[in-house]
DNA sequence: CTACTTCCCGTAGGGTATACGGAATCATGC
DNA sequence: GCATGATTCCGTATACCCTACGGGAAGTAG
């Protein structure tokens, strides 16, 4: 196997090494004012905004240019996102619950300031220091329920995906007020003929008798932070419950 | 407010009409054809295959005359994506939890049928027959815990939620596999060196304990479904517990 | 002044969605 | 047989996107 080394590392990496010694024609720019830039431009107008050639007329240089600087787009896209994973600043000496609280507050700042994140594949995200930070501080944060080191994992990568995928889905929805110019709830009105004109109540009686019952009423926004609080409460409780019932196994 | 309705609706619930008369020039297709096409399109090649001339070109017509059949591409997708959700046929005559179970594979098989599913935002997902009857049986499933139906919604979110997003994980996992041709394991020997040359050790102490008691074998596909099945049974016994704690109170 | 290194960038090509307006094709009524 | 109206069909034209390639420009070191 001929062993790719992808070539984003050392990009990702550059603050922990030096600067090395100047020798030919100076850079005009650097790899942090273009992912700078790149962010820039996506927090205002979304990640397509920030394309190559959009990018480099902010920085008033040539579309080619940018490819000094970095690969391609798609490692370009994985340096905004280390960058901004990076920015939370994730750090606590609280309990489980405090930590808890701050990475998923931490998050949700970081999604609405950056909804471009949503546009973003959280799939092999890029392993850089961000990443990596993200990864210490969930699992250092189960690690003081007193759990054993080989069962940290699924509980962080639970309490991680459960943040983050209520994170993504709020900023998506945020990109989708922007681009379409309507709120969550205008569209629901929007097709408000659903109802009257095409749902068929007998084949849905439990939604008819939550209707009927009045149970409908809070906007969709609203549920879905309820859904999410809701949500992660019971798996905090039932992370902390089985960490306090392997510390009785130990002791007994 | 001019009240827009949205045209899409007539579509996606086109088979609870009966057809119209015959009057003008006859179609040479029909919607479920086309939109039978692009799903086997992206089924074998993406989501962006299914584009409105690749279906086209797929059935022998003219790029426009597509628009005939449907406003959009945008409602093209949301008629792929409302036409599987139906096609899971979801119908159970069991309890909570084997509700709950068939949700999830037959989701999971979804997903993998149809991984241009991952490339589809959930957000104002289409309100089609696919989608309400995925609400209806959720909170059917619910309701045999024997909650009152004011507090049947977050708990079925939350499931449906959790479940979606493992599926959704899963599938864009797949569809990068195909894309770039390596597994998830391989991507990740790509970035062996990231523990040879750049990991800072002091940094990351809890990581590194881990690894030196030797707890990071597992596959990583391997460790999400491990992460989704733990998560997943603490939300169901959360919402057992709580349910029952409900029925004790009413009795009491 | 001569290497050597590095940055800068013009060109060219194949993809995308869809507004517009006119031609083609059918059922119906007389 | 023919006019009418409804509906389907579709050619054209526009503005973006990413990036391989290769040569010119601008520095430093000796």
């Amino acid at each position: 196997m001929p062993e790719f080394s992808p070539r984003i590392l050392p990009l990702l990496w550059r603050r922990s090494v030096p600067a090395r010694k100047a020798v030919g024609r100076p850079p005009r720019l650097s790899v942090d004012v273009v992912v700078a830039t790149a962010i820039r431009l996506a927090d205002a107008e979304g990640l397509e905004a920030a394309s190559m050639a959009r990018v480099a007329a902010e920085l008033s240089v040539a579309t080619m240019s940018l490819y000094t600087y970095v690969p391609s787009r798609p490692e370009l896209v994985d340096l905004m996102v280390d960058e901004v994973l990076w920015a939370r600043a994730l750090q606590s000496d609280g309990d489980f619950r405090e930590r808890v609280t701050l990475y998923a507050d931490r998050t949700f700042a970081m999604y609405r300031a950056h909804p471009w994140l949503a546009e973003v594949s959280r799939v092999r995200p890029p392993v850089g220091p961000g990443m990596l930070a993200e990864q210490e501080f969930m699992l250092a944060a189960v690690a003081t329920l007193g759990l054993p080191v080989d069962r940290l994992n699924r509980p962080a990568t639970a309490i991680a995906s459960w943040v983050t995928g209520a994170a993504h889905h709020e900023a998506e929805a945020a990109l989708l007020r922007r681009t379409t110019g309507l709120s969550t709830d205008e569209w629901w009105q929007q097709r408000g003929e659903l109802w009257e004109d095409w749902f068929d109540v007998e084949a849905h009686p439990t939604m008819t008798a939550i209707w009927n019952a009045g149970a409908f009423d809070r906007g969709a926004d609203e549920q879905a932070q309820d859904a999410f609080a809701y949500g992660l409460g019971l798996l905090l409780e039932g992370i902390e419950r089985s960490a306090s019932v392997e510390r009785d196994d130990r002791v007994s």
